[in-house]
DNA sequence: TGACAATGAATGAACGTTCATTCATTGTCT
DNA sequence: AGACAATGAATGAACGTTCATTCATTGTCA
């Protein structure tokens, strides 16, 4: 009865979901085709048109994923016991966290669509202003942030700190395909850890870095 | 005879390329129409294919340009007096100069091209090695990289600050229409001399900044 | 006139979307 | 329980449109 209406449609949207994902990293938004998604998905072209109004609905539904995905990483992220694991936590979530496959070529993708299509990009300000207002919390309320910022607020660091890490996501997309994924968490580590030495650590430790 | 080849043919392919960047930076590449180009430059479809074999060299040639666009901004970087006014120019190249109009939606497009493309993968690689050799050069060379650097080598610096200024780049993207050249140049402007500061800005200087 | 630049209608493939149809499941009645 | 009606999830061929590309034709010089 609507117990199948009501677990099966959120299951059905998510497998969509998913099998977009795979075909928007893979080749874009607009290169994909609803039937490319029909097929990864193993459902009929057809089918999709019962659970989104039109494809334009599918991105912004992805877009939507994201954003939960974001604030699910920065849940984590402020959980961290230092801030250093805290950065470490947000500059590789995008090639490295099993449960949330962020793909570089698919954010890439979201914020070119961003530039023409203003419901999405109003959905990424807010994704973006969400998470540097979290980390500028994260660095207030840190020891690390207090004395060693060099006279920057800690809006101003979180500004930096983001334009990194939306800078080396950018970088990704040109890896070469044979970089595994752990590879790709090393190069993003060693930038981190580069840009927090540069903005929090104090100035004493340096002879030893 | 070949005066008028050689003379009117690199013009009338200057002349669809610069209809190709509007058109692009627009709508983006995958939904920029062939009529969409020509109407835009004021000639027919069918004489783009007289200078160009197809969509996809239209997209590669905008890439090539936008490498002499670059290594251009990069030479002028060379000539700027301190470190700091070399950053600068690097910075606002995308927003503000003239006789580059290396529009941010563009360069965002291209890495998403980038992710799939391994011609222009290739293409925007070599770009950018090109420009962080040269940036990594005038670190080394300036006064102000010399002992400041915060245990960091100056090739270390170069990759933060190109991710900085990749990280803005796309920041750029999600800026309301609203804003003006001018505006955005600030803002670029603030981001670029906080980022100098943390890199090169002496301790002893804090205190005034 | 001959050589080349330029046109834009024509072509066919590919796309997003629709909808008549199928069929397993659920509800209802005897 | 068994027979029948109703549902709606799922299908995929078909539709109208758009697009990249071609080419017969026209215009423009020397």
């Amino acid at each position: 009865m609507s117990q199948i209406q009501t677990d099966s449609l959120p299951d059905r949207r998510c497998q969509i979901l998913d099998a977009a994902l795979v075909c928007f990293a893979k080749h874009g938004f607009h290169q994909t085709s609803m039937h490319d998604i029909s097929a990864e998905a193993g459902i009929s072209v057809g089918l999709i048109y019962r659970y989104f109004e039109n494809k334009e609905a599918v991105i912004s539904a992805m877009a939507d994923r994201h954003k939960k995905e974001i604030s699910e990483v920065l849940q984590r992220a402020k959980q961290a016991p230092t801030l250093l694991e805290s950065l470490e936590i947000l500059f590789t979530a995008h090639c490295c966290e099993e449960e949330s496959p962020v793909v570089s070529a698919f954010v890439v993708d979201l914020y070119s669509e961003a530039s023409r299509n203003p419901q999405v990009a109003d959905l990424v300000r807010d994704v973006l202003q969400t998470a540097m207002d979290g980390v500028t919390e994260l660095i207030s309320k840190a020891p690390e942030g207090q004395n060693t910022t060099r006279g920057l607020l800690p809006i101003e660091l979180a500004e930096l700190i983001f334009a990194v890490a939306r800078g080396m996501l950018m970088l990704d997309v040109l890896r070469p395909q044979e970089m595994t994924a752990t590879e790709r968490r090393e190069r993003q580590l060693q930038v981190t850890r580069r840009l927090w030495s540069c903005l929090f650590k104090p100035e004493a430790e340096l002879a030893y870095a």
